[in-house]
DNA sequence: GACAAAGATGATAATTGTTACTAATCGATA
DNA sequence: TATCGATTAGTAACAATTATCATCTTTGTC
């Protein structure tokens, strides 16, 4: 999937039109972030980029994940177990999959959500600005996988 | 809605099957859980508590909430601004819509979630065990009460 | 290419929600 | 009522995130 290079560009000139800076850390976490169809932490992300910038911060990570998400380029997806993942590819409300074995966060395909939204609006009067839609299981490697760890297997916390 | 009776005497019923102890403490924080339509946080619940039990300590509450869920009898509802709330009548997952402005959350009536869960799980090869759905918006109230705040206001966090 | 201003970084301290720990207390059964 | 194991209150420990601040970098201009 190489529509990541579509979003890098976008995103970095969507930071330019707003007058921030584009520095090389910026840059790397950016593209990990868009190259990544994981849904990464800000941990793995951090982890990632260290190998290329040894005194990367994790606060800056943590800055930048932030900004891009205020500038509605990244979906924050934090989950009731404390951990945080983030989809820079979908930065937009939209179901996910989420395996409880191997955290593999996958992004169905279903178009039902907008339909759902105004139907949820018309039930309870409330005006929907936005929606999650999770569901948890366990994928088909980890189910092939038996009791054991999935071989996958990207920990988030 | 008066089935937070049924609920109250259902959950002690199933705490004494399982051999746990039926202390004050323990018998009031499900009566809070059960009474309340509000998908109450743990705060919420230990400051209610206070007024009866001042004594009453914040881990107990933790403590106590943790169990339930264990039991199956509460569902815990974590958000990404790690404020956590719980719903005690209805410990499965459902949809929700949130206020995100005053807080408050609602049940919606939908029935979709299982044929949506089946569907998603056909897709994905998942074998779906749980799910989320929670829908953001503006309330009715706090549409009507303008920029200002809701009236109602019940703030998690 | 050098300059000034605004923005960004790295390191660490502070914060917050939650969990772990401990001694003392309480509940249920015989 | 005696006994044992569960439970409590209080607090320390924890982990993820955010705030702070001095230093450094990027940007746009000359």
């Amino acid at each position: 999937m190489a529509d990541g290079k579509g979003r890098y560009a976008q995103i970095v000139q969507k930071l330019k039109t707003h007058g921030h800076h584009l520095t090389p850390q910026r840059l790397a976490i950016i593209k990990a972030i868009v190259e990544s169809d994981r849904h990464p932490s800000v941990e793995e992300i951090h982890a990632r980029l260290r190998k290329t910038f040894p005194t990367m911060s994790l606060a800056t990570v943590y800055r930048n994940v932030m900004l891009l998400k205020s500038l509605g380029e990244v979906l924050a997806l934090g989950f009731p177990d404390g951990s945080n993942r983030y989809d820079g590819r979908h930065p937009f409300p939209h179901p996910h999959v989420v395996c409880v074995r191997c955290k593999k966060i996958v992004d169905p395909e279903l178009q039902s959500g907008r339909e759902l939204a105004r139907a949820v609006g018309d039930a309870t009067g409330f005006r929907i600005l936005s929606h999650r839609l999770d569901f948890f299981g366990i994928c088909r490697d980890c189910e092939a996988a038996g009791k054991k760890g999935c071989g996958a297997g990207q920990a988030a916390k």
